[in-house]
DNA sequence: TTCCGACAGTGGGGTCGCAAT
DNA sequence: ATTGCGACCCCACTATCGGAA
């Protein structure tokens, strides 16, 4: 099959809003191609490589060559350049990279470029994902999508789960099982704005358990042999021997469980994410590190006990399983209730101890890997403060046109001037953005055709925003975790807004 | 007919490792 | 030694479609 196939295909996905417009066309194509480029077609029509990651992006891709007139390229000879790509590494690799890079834009048209492009630097912006991809594959292979979503939770990779759907139908589906050593699809959780909302959506009684700062890990372990995952699946075992050790430490031999890993203080409190995060990504000096920075781990749940897969049973049973295979000290602190004030009062003592907030979880729902059920709900508690918009950026894709990214500042009312504490586009409606984007123009300061539109400072905005963090980026030496929109306020002038010492109070 | 669950898009700050400068 | 880039850790929120109620 030829990459232009693919591009046009896209493009028709695009130019349609209909999902099941969408999983038409995605369907045709996959029943047109190959069982030998089947993974290709479905890495690349659901924004995906199968090499993951081959280190070009957006920078890599500036100056590419013209594109040509006749399109010839096949999926196969892009895959194979892509996979020569990706083997580069050490001195001189980023100029052999480009090489490479012109070899392969050079031979496409414009269209395949375009489309290329937008895929390696993870913009394919065409409307579909994986979401719309199982119900093309579904469709195209014709089995029920819930098949192509479990053998998706349980193999973690979409291409060859569509590959297998397309060749062996429900049959082939229905030979992927859980295995030991292979990551499975986490379990995602929605939110809300309390913890008596949250048992409104979980439904009660429920579980209310801690939420900690860190990093989400699945562990496994088969024998004497342990493999830790992060959430997107990218094997970690090397960066955290204080997991694996506890692993292998447990009585059971065949375990797969999922928890957080964190950096607490020596008096059991929480370090800030930053310090987390910075010991789990940390390859080199992992020993020395650990000295320092101790990792400890807190498990939730329970995928697979002694040679048994939990992943359908009940919350209730699977934390039974839990408790049953791993010592107390290892399990995330965990409350049982039907009761709205005792669970707030959890969350309470939760957020003192310096946590992130807490999970809500119905005791009735299965292990439903990679969707955001109401079967788990999380809640956090949200800080606000009154800033002043300092300058806006223009938005793209279906942001293009307006003032949609905005910087923020606190008052110094030492300099009578605004400190920049982080951006934030979240939180808008198209009607906001649409009164805002007339507003800043009005405001502007200075030319409003670059990318960033400097604004005279007048306008107070209400922010919400998880934390302060230290930051090295912005002036005041820190930033906001997290910013939102919730609300302009017309009725504060710049000078009434809140303060740098304000913001400061808030460091951790 | 209305409601609501799931998805995709639109970007945020911080950190590490590596290659280039 | 410093800088830029790619990858990945954490992520909130709105608009939209289409099935559920």
């Amino acid at each position: 099959m030829l990459l232009i196939d693919l591009a046009r295909t896209s493009a028709a996905v695009a130019a349609d809003s209909a999902r099941l417009a969408k999983i038409r066309h995605l369907a045709e194509l996959l029943g047109r191609v190959g069982p030998d480029e089947a993974e290709i077609a479905i890495a690349y029509l659901s924004g995906e490589l199968p090499q993951r990651q081959i280190g070009v992006g957006w920078r890599s891709l500036s100056d590419l060559p013209e594109p040509r007139q006749i399109a010839t390229a096949t999926l196969t000879q892009v895959d194979a350049l892509l996979e020569r790509i990706k083997a580069q590494s050490g001195a001189g690799s980023q100029a052999a990279r480009r090489e490479l890079l012109g070899e392969l834009f050079g031979a496409l048209t414009r269209q395949e470029q375009s489309f290329l492009h937008r895929l390696l630097t993870g913009e394919l912006r065409q409307g579909a994902l994986n979401g719309v991809m199982i119900e093309a594959i579904a469709m195209a292979a014709n089995v029920p999508a819930a098949e192509v979503r479990r053998a998706l939770t349980l193999r973690g990779s979409l291409p060859a789960v569509g590959a297998a759907a397309l060749s062996g139908g429900v049959a082939e589906l229905k030979a992927f099982h859980l295995e030991v050593g292979r990551a499975v699809a986490p379990m995602l959780a929605q939110s809300a704005p309390s913890v008596t909302a949250a048992l409104e959506k979980a439904g009660a009684p429920a579980a209310v358990e801690w939420k900690l700062d860190g990093v989400r890990v699945q562990a496994h372990r088969s024998g004497d042999r342990a493999a830790v995952f992060t959430r997107t699946l990218d094997d970690i075992t090397a960066q955290v021997p204080e997991l694996v050790e506890a692993v292998l430490g447990l009585p059971g031999t065949d375990l797969v469980l999922d928890g957080e890993v964190i950096a607490l203080r020596p008096d059991g409190r929480p370090e800030p994410f930053q310090v987390t995060s910075g010991r789990v990504a940390s390859r080199t000096d992992v020993a020395s590190l650990r000295a320092t920075v101790p990792l400890t781990v807190f498990f939730f749940d329970a995928l697979r006990v002694g040679g048994a897969d939990l992943l359908d049973l009940p919350d209730e049973e699977r934390h039974a399983a839990l408790e049953a295979a791993v010592p107390a000290e290892l399990i995330t602190p965990r409350l049982v209730t039907a009761d709205a004030e005792e669970a707030e009062a959890f969350f309470g003592d939760a957020v003192r101890r310096g946590h992130e907030g807490v999970v809500v979880k119905s005791l009735r729902t299965p292990y439903a890997a990679g969707r955001r059920g109401a079967g788990w709900v999380k809640v956090k508690p949200r800080h606000t403060l009154d800033l002043v918009v300092l300058a806006a950026e223009w938005g793209n894709g279906r942001r293009r046109g307006w003032l949609s990214n905005l910087h923020l500042g606190a008052y110094d009312p030492e300099s009578g001037g605004f400190v920049m504490l982080g951006k934030t586009f979240k939180g808008l409606t198209d009607e906001l953005l649409t009164w805002q984007t007339e507003q800043f123009l009005r405001l502007a300061d200075g030319p409003t055709d670059g990318y960033v539109v400097t604004l005279k400072p007048a306008l107070v905005v209400e922010i919400a925003f998880d934390g302060v963090q230290r930051s090295s980026r912005y002036p005041g030496g820190m930033a906001l975790r997290f910013a939102r929109v919730l609300r302009y306020r017309p009725d504060k002038r710049p000078e009434e807004a809140d303060t740098v010492a304000a913001v400061r109070a808030l460091m951790p």
